[in-house]
Order: structure tokens, then sequence, then C-alpha cells
DNA sequence: CCATTGCAGCTTCCATGGAAGCTGGTAGAT
DNA sequence: ATCTACCAGCTTCCATGGAAGCTGCAATGG
């Protein structure tokens, strides 16, 4: 039978939908700047649709912390100060900390497959760094992160760090310029992926969690130095 | 002056606002079992209003995973597997983890407070536990973990944690029922406390870590041999 | 000169209707 | 008997318009 059984998922987006997608790249772009301000029938006819789709797509936006909407005022692209980068490396922490923990849980065969595919993205990136590629660093380094929660396979973990990960995604190409031991990141993602092959869950937890830490201590007093009261 | 500043968030809910709140408290009530699918129209005319508040409200109810919307064919309230319970739970390991050890790595004066609320909270366990009022206990317990993330004062990872909440919120009235160790919960939680107090991150994370994990591994078993494929 | 009031213009909020799509059943053909 | 095509009825999707609320400014009264 040729039933396409697009019952689930597979649909063509909605206009709703469509919306959505574009009015997240324009943000995450920052062709929508943070503080930038917009009625809805201003984003309506940059879109070329009415205002009922970009008022719902709004509503999801929202939802995921990237705009408010003030009510008779329009919508306002959400602003992130270091306090916000704050919360939002403890969540990954918490998240990424546990994610590799289950991984390094996982029966032998399933480990190896991950850690192949995690020291992979690692080797781009030591090569990135030999090139001097900041942006092809910054490429796989990200793919290691999504990678290493994506593998643990708990859906809502990988929703809630795609969601956290698109708040930051801005902050991170800014801070992608001004950092400077990115050599520190490869051994530390050599670590976390020898805990998960050798399938020690406390240790890859506590690398996973040192890493980031490491980071976070990094960059936060950089981005206060700099006086980035927002983005 | 007088000026109000009605500006940020302090408003008068709006009729979606209405709606969201009173289909979230449906499904949570579960008045809306899981599995129940309704039209649009038919939940508008059961709170007296039109569709288009009940529209946004499902559009954040989806995005909160509490229901589906299936294009053309109505609301679908989302029903939870084993499988569902088994991500809950290493999404609150890894968020009431992470709470914890923030908890016990701040000043002394703050750790002291939050120590005393959580250990007020345990204690009507106790003393609930004594009584037999199964209901004064699941309360209690329910409002020690909400403490525990919302005096880690990260505004991201407490809303993260009432999402999932709300979500597990049925199952976990039907597993109250079910449990028999009520006093393992009240140990666990001491040894959390008296992490947080003494300032020990590791040990804090680590206890908060054991309490979730056992029991998960209590209670999954449970959901699975009753055959419970959904609620 | 300052405070207050009224008004105009902007915005979202919500209701409603037309259009298109999916489902299930029925009638017809093979 | 089985399979196909079609049609009716249901649903959401999206556009649009009226209503109400907020803001800022100008005019008015103290």
């Amino acid at each position: 039978m040729r039933v396409e059984k697009l019952d689930e998922a597979d649909r063509r987006p909605s206009l709703v939908d469509d919306a959505y997608a574009a009015m997240k790249e324009e943000i995450r772009e920052s062709r929508f700047p943070p503080g930038y301000q917009a009625s809805e029938q201003e984003i309506a006819l940059r879109l070329g649709m009415s205002r009922t789709p970009v008022h719902e797509a709004a509503i999801r936006l929202q939802e995921d912390g990237l705009v408010r909407i003030l009510p008779r005022k329009g919508i306002i692209i959400c602003a992130l100060a270091p306090a916000d980068m704050r919360e939002i490396y403890d969540v990954v922490i918490a998240i990424e900390g546990r994610a590799a923990a289950l991984l390094a849980e996982m029966p032998e065969a399933e480990r190896g497959v991950a850690a192949t595919e995690l020291a992979a993205h690692t080797t781009i990136m030591a090569a990135a760094r030999e090139a001097g590629d900041l942006a092809g660093w910054g490429h796989a380094d990200e793919c290691f992160h999504r990678t290493l929660v994506e593998r643990a396979g708990n859906g809502r973990m990988i929703r809630i760090n795609q969601t956290i990960t698109d708040q930051a995604h801005r902050a991170r190409m800014l801070t992608l310029k001004l950092r400077r031991e990115l050599g520190a990141s490869v051994a530390e993602h050599e670590q976390i992926i020898q805990a998960i092959r050798i399938g020690n869950a406390a240790s890859a937890q506590e690398q996973a969690y040192r890493h980031r830490s490491r980071a976070r201590d990094e960059l936060l007093p950089l981005l206060e130095s700099f006086g980035l009261k927002h983005l």
C-alpha cells in the first residue's frame, strides 16, 4: 500500500512554521538586533504574510525566551546580560554533565559509536586550530556539544539543549573572537571521550562539568570587563 | 506619584492566559484524560470563549509538551509511557543535582536560610508519614523539591523544572499510592540538607542525584509491571 | 509655570468567515 | 468479492475588521 502516513510529523510547514523559522533566523543572525522593537504588522509586512501567523510564531518565540511580547507595544528582541549567560552556563553544565554520564552507562557498542563521532569532531577542532580557522573551530565545537547531548538519546534533554543553545548563539558568536586558549578545549574533549569510551560515568560527568566550568570562568569576566551589558 | 507601572509583568490576564491556565488545570487533574482528543471549537465552547484564545493557548501547551496539535484533527492530550518517565527522571536528576551544588556554593547566610526552609518541608513529610497522611506527604515532598530548585536562583532552571514537573504531575499522583518506603526519602532529604548546610557542593550534588535515582529505580519497574502503557 | 485632562494615533486582542485539507463511508466498476 | 474514486462533513489555517488599551502631546485650568 502506498499510504503516505503523513499523519505524524512530516507535513509541509504551515505559514506559522515559516514565520517561526524566519524570525528565529533573523534573531540568531542579529538582523533583528537585541533590544529591537517592532510591531507585528511591520514584521508581517517584511515576511510577506498576514499578522496572524506572525502573532502565533511570536508566542512560540516568547516561550523559547527569545522575544518578549509587550501588550499593545510590540515585540521586543530579548537582550542577554552577563547574569543570563551565567544562568545559561549552569543549565548547560547540568544537561551536558548528565548526558555524558548517560552515554558512559550505555552498552559498549553504542558508547563506542558515540565516542568515535565525538572524536571526529574534536579532530576537526584541532585541525582548525592549527589552521587558524576560528569559524571552523567554533562549528566543530558546536557539533561536539550537540552530539554529546543527542547521543544520550533523551528527547527532552535534546530539546532543552536546543532552546538554551539558541538563546546563547549570539553571545557565542561574539565570544568566539575573544577566546585565546582553544587548545584546552581539545584536551578536555578528549578526556570526556576517554571517560565515555571506558564507561566511567562519574568521570564523564565530572569532565563535562569541568570543561564547561572552565569556559564559563574564562568568558564571563571577559564579557563583564568589556561592559557588555546586553547582547 | 501613583504610577502603577503595569508596564512589566503584572497585567490582568488576557483571555489567552485564562485559556492556558484552565486547560493546564484540566489536564493536570485528568479531567482532560491522556489520549483524549477534542476540537478547538469544543474546548472553546466549554471554556466560554472563542476559538482564537484556545488555539493560541494550545500552541503554548504544545510547547510545554502537554498536548499535541494534530492539524485538521484536533488537540490531543499527551500520554506518558514509562520511557517518558525515564526521560523526565533524567532531566530532574540533572537539574536538581546542579541546583543542590549551586546552593551549597552560596554564602553561608543564604545556604542557612535555604537549608532551614528545606528542613521545614522535610519535617512535615516525616510527620505526615507518621500520621499516614499520604497526600500531605506528597505535597511536602513536592515543596521540598521545588524549593531546592527555586532557592538556587536560576530562573531558567526554575522554568525547566516547572515544565517537567507539570508533565509528570499525573504520573506522580498515581505512583504516590504505590510507594512503600516513604522513610527513605526523609533520610535522603536530610543528607542533602546537611551537605548544603556545610557547603559541600560535590556531596550535595551526589546526594540529590542518588535520591532521585533511587526513586526512579523503585518506581519505573512498578509502572512497567502494572502495564501502564500510558498516563 | 505646572499639573491635569482630553484626544489622536498607535498597538494588540479577539471574533468571525472563507478556503483548503483530511477522514471515513458509500457507490460504482472490475 | 475486492478495489477504486468520489463526496460530504469535519477540522484547522489564515485574513481581516471592530474594539479596547496604552502613550505622548497639546490644550486648558489652577
